[in-house]
DNA sequence: AGCACGATTAACT
DNA sequence: GTTAATCGTGCTC
């Protein structure tokens, strides 16, 4: 059992942190049942300035939670019916975040499967809102600290993922988001190599 | 107080 | 490829 990941890890530049992430464990107690799903997508929002991230609307109630201490969840509703899941990075008081994309769910399979119902395997923890559904994730993790195991929900250390194993491009769902921040590559992902689909608990 | 729209998904044609 | 679902948020009036 490995520790949380520390504040320090968080309280870096946005993109490092993004990076980072690949290979790391998203860890889920729930009900007493552990769920973990390796980070294979991930992506930056850096700062008022970037205008695909939402604090450009500046600190309101909603983004309140990227002008917090690192390491923190940022947990947002959209569409009318999805969670998203953010992890909090740079230093306090600077509004930024990492979206955690996707995952492949490594522990608590069962769990997942019926959360995932009508899904086929591959399609559990695709997507930022597959994977808050999966993982049983809504606004009650919103700034909870990632860097803690009380709260339910944090990130391990995980596997290493080589530079050749990452691609980048463009942030995705910012269709009406003027450039160069609509096509700027702060997205993050794991390409090349698949996980060992072993354990079954 | 009203309104347009979204860091998406699933189910269509 | 297109589109409905569904509602909180931030912006305009």
């Amino acid at each position: 059992m490995e520790q949380p990941l520390s504040p320090e890890f968080f309280a870096r530049p946005t993109l490092a942190v993004a990076r980072d992430l690949l290979g790391c464990r998203l860890v889920r107690s729930l009900d007493g049942i552990r769920l973990v799903g390796i980070i294979t997508e991930t992506e930056a929002y850096i700062g008022e300035t970037d205008l695909g991230c939402h604090a450009k609307a500046g600190r309101t109630k909603r983004t309140a939670p990227m002008y917090g201490p690192p390491g923190r969840a940022y947990v947002y509703f959209t569409y009318g019916m999805h969670w998203m899941l953010n992890a909090v990075t740079e230093a306090e008081a600077f509004p930024a975040a990492v979206l955690i994309r996707a995952v492949e769910t490594v522990e608590g399979l069962r769990v997942v499967e019926s959360r995932r119902e009508k899904a086929p395997r591959a399609d559990w923890t695709n997507g930022p809102a597959k994977l808050t559904a999966a993982f049983g994730i809504d606004s009650r993790q919103n700034t909870i600290d990632l860097t803690q195991t009380n709260s339910g929900l944090w990130i391990e250390p995980g596997i290493a993922i080589s530079d050749t194993n990452v691609t980048t491009g463009p942030r995705v769902g910012l269709n009406s988001v003027p450039e160069p921040w609509k096509s700027i590559p702060w997205r993050f992902k794991v390409s090349g190599i698949l996980f060992q689909t072993s354990s079954d608990t």
